[in-house]
DNA sequence: AAGATATATTTGTAATAACAACTAGAGTAT
DNA sequence: ATACTCTAGTTGTTATTACAAATATATCTT
């Protein structure tokens, strides 16, 4: 559906303002479906993405820095995100032996589980991108990519 | 800069992934990028795009439900959205005659002038836009449409 | 008209985000 | 060593978001 339809504007000053405003509300719709998908093991977007960060690395550990620096929203708060992980027992923290303002954290074993249960739904979620293609796919980022500059 | 770089991901498992990330990353960064530009002026995006649709609508009043179809973050919560913007005197609010269950809404001379002021100074603001040439908005828009279905 | 159902909005709440201030440890210069 | 500065992370506070439940009014059914 166009972005016209979607938010019933009829139109914009400029194709500027339309890309504007179809990259915010395609951005907003996608972590909503994101989320929506994740809900099932209790998991939001960005401590997904911190749990695929961990994994990334695994069995190396990280600091909190370096998770932040990679996170999709820096603007969310990284100490309480893992908080909340190590909460769950999806990761561990601990304080770096060599530079003690820092903190070593890695990913558990539950949490790498979690993530393979994930992992296995993942063709149901990846769906709604076979609406386009590879080629489509690359050109959407190629150009995201532009935009930021 | 590449959202590889970007996020300091090496690789993504296929041109998906890649694009799902992008799609996210660049709809927070240019959430923050709006949010930022808004701040001198007290509103948040969600807030300032409400107010864009009332002056839309203006000087015909309209109800907080078409204000939510219409909004670019559904989850934002228009009831309360509305009452920010109507304790800052830029909107005003009145029980509807014909139907006592909804609500009309308005935008008040002081709510355009906020309007009138953020419009002089968006050259500015969508001088980021114009690394991308207007054939490139057009295809990024196209194809937001085309993976929301 | 009474009861059931649908619609529009508000309110309660818990979680999260935004931003600033604070703490603690490391590195550097004198 | 002392003072200064920088870096890494935590904590406090307020605003916003997500979601469900509640309220109030309208509409439909019999």
């Amino acid at each position: 559906m166009k972005i016209e339809e979607e938010i019933n504007q009829k139109q914009f000053r400029d194709v500027y303002e339309k890309v504007m405003v179809n990259v915010l509300f395609t951005g907003s719709w996608l972590q909503n479906y994101n989320n929506q998908f994740l809900k099932d093991y209790d998991l939001t977007v960005q401590q997904y993405n911190v749990l695929r960060i961990l994994r990334g690395q695994s069995p190396e550990k990280i600091m909190l820095n370096e998770i932040q620096s990679r996170m999709l929203d820096r603007m969310s708060n990284a100490s309480r995100l893992v908080d909340k992980l190590k909460n769950k027992q999806l990761v561990e923290r601990k304080a770096c032996k060599h530079d003690r303002r820092k903190v070593d954290i890695w990913i558990t074993p539950l949490g790498l589980e979690v993530l393979e249960k994930i992992d296995a739904k993942m063709a149901d979620f990846y769906e709604i991108f076979y609406r386009l293609t590879e080629e489509e796919s690359e050109t959407i980022s190629h150009l995201l990519d532009k935009l930021r500059g």
